[in-house]
DNA sequence: TAAATTAAAGGTCAAAGAAAGTCAAATACT
DNA sequence: AGTATTTGACTTTCTTTGACCTTTAATTTA
């Protein structure tokens, strides 16, 4: 019994296969999928957000609509932005996974790196009695990053 | 009159044979067997752990559910020696690299791969407090392997 | 035609609902 | 007595729903 906000990002990561944008109506989506149209704006910031690579605006009124975009990102930008701003916060597993995602993508990680990376973040591997999961998280990533860096290139 | 526990054991693991995988949901469960659903995690932390070779994954709130995957231990005697004892306990850095060398040289873990884990495990990745410092690598540690295991088959 | 009104979007937020997790007390075995 | 099992109250996390808010386009009115 799968959930509607699964149904829903399914649906809209078909509409978005290689397209560069789509065009939503929230009351259309809410219509069709039997839901409440705040459903869609859940499903949107939850699983739409812009660490996962999207982007949306909307517009009100008569004619609005969303627009969703994957943004495409710049290899050095991305790594610099990761360890100067991302990744001194806090990272939750999904980011996390998220984070991995986009640097296989852009060749930072190969598929067994980044393999490795997923089971040392889960909130398993780090689970401790007191409560830094995340920070711990993303000071591990840093630290991975960062030696790859040193050591790799 | 056998206990409920055992019964429930018993089901999971024929639901689970052949299977690479299975969902379960909690209440139902509770439900099936009449009793209370925490009997449930009773069962799974007492029979389904991570040495004897299983691995849960869970997700609350709507749509919940429990993921129960069986994981192929008898790779080597030396994984298992790790998972049963040595990852219970706490890793130094040290010891990490000593560890990793050696799943590396029975081929369990390829060099990208290695180094990945090894970026993870320095004491820099992990800045904490030494005595929690070493717990965690070794969690981490144990992590890593058992999704391996169940990824590699 | 400019201002005012109405209708058509989408946004926000909090409450309710739906799971699963935790922990400790009670009970049952050995 | 000491360990293992069972139960249930309470907690945490995630999802769904709905009431109310804001913005903008379209339409009506002076």
């Amino acid at each position: 019994m799968s959930k509607i906000s699964d149904i829903i990002e399914e649906f809209i990561l078909e509409q978005l296969e290689d397209m560069e944008f789509i065009n939503l109506s929230r009351n259309e989506m809410a219509n069709f999928f039997n839901c409440a149209p705040s459903q869609i704006n859940y499903v949107l910031s939850t699983r739409f957000t812009e660490p996962k690579g999207f982007l949306v605006e909307s517009h009100r009124g008569g004619g609005g609509y969303i627009r969703l975009a994957r943004v495409n990102i710049d290899k050095s930008d991305y790594i610099k932005q990761l360890l100067n701003d991302t990744l001194n916060g806090d990272i939750d597993y999904n980011s996390a996974l998220t984070i991995i995602a986009n640097l296989t993508k852009i060749g930072f990680l190969n598929l067994n790196e980044a393999k490795v990376l997923e089971y040392a973040l889960t909130s398993k591997a780090l689970s401790m009695p007191i409560r830094i999961e995340n920070k711990q998280r993303a000071n591990i990533l840093r630290n991975v990053i960062i030696n790859m860096l040193k050591n790799n290139q």
